[in-house]
DNA sequence: GAGGCAGAACTACATTTGTAATCGACAGGG
DNA sequence: CCCTGTCGATTACAAATGTAGTTCTGCCTC
């Protein structure tokens, strides 16, 4: 699976939360804070494409864009990529480190044990 | 802190490992598998001092290289960075993907059980 | 003391990414 | 039927990245 860019991403997330869009719809969807032109979101949806991550149907004169990847899927890979080369591929070096930053509220630490006993069931 | 590029990284990771070292000591650390020219290693080295993320003593005519920033500090924004963008901030949410896809080993939900247990006391 | 080698500094060049502008085709409104 | 707005396609261009090669300058060796 291709890599997908950070920019490129935002628009990914347009599309894995509701599609099939047209270009301009995508455009709309983008996150406001990203300032950018319908043109960008136009050159986006072509490199996605061309990545293979996106297809396209014909609808009259338009196109309309949607995933050709699951989220989950790239999800997945990405954080393997991250666990694996900042943390040896060790799950809990990744958790350890979370907690030594105070990255777990009470809440977080109780779902998780929960979720890790539904685990072992 | 400077974002640090995936090639780049490489060779901080050989300057967390171990370090002051020369361009040609870094050069001879890096993983094999990149197949790097000492050129390639030194450019790395530039840009790394350049983004303030190294620094270098000098060593006659030499430079030592090391570090300017510590590697738990970065792993943390990257991964900070990761689950934001992916999980929604939600650490939770990455350990149920996690789960989901089989990246746990029994051995691992021991090990991140008695993490959160410590975490608690 | 001249030649060569080792270092850093500078330069090079293709690819990817961010961020568009422009072009050519066509559909719909007047 | 023609104008204009809308589409996708093509082109643009700077910054970051990957991957070196080249140059200049001393130090070491013979």
């Amino acid at each position: 699976m291709e890599r997908i860019a950070e920019g490129e991403y935002a628009v990914m997330e347009v599309l894995w939360d509701e599609a099939p869009l047209t270009a301009a719809d995508v455009a709309a969807r983008v996150p406001e804070d990203r300032g950018w032109s319908l043109a960008t979101v136009k050159t986006m949806l072509s490199r996605l494409l061309a990545k293979g991550v996106l297809t396209h149907e014909e609808d009259g004169r338009r196109y309309l864009y949607r995933p050709a990847i699951r989220r989950e899927d790239y999800v997945a890979e990405e954080s393997g990529r991250l666990i694996d080369r900042m943390f040896g591929g060790r799950v809990p070096a990744l958790v350890a480190q979370l907690a030594a930053r105070d990255k777990l509220t009470p809440a977080d630490i109780a779902e998780i044990e929960k979720l890790l006993k539904e685990l072992k069931s």
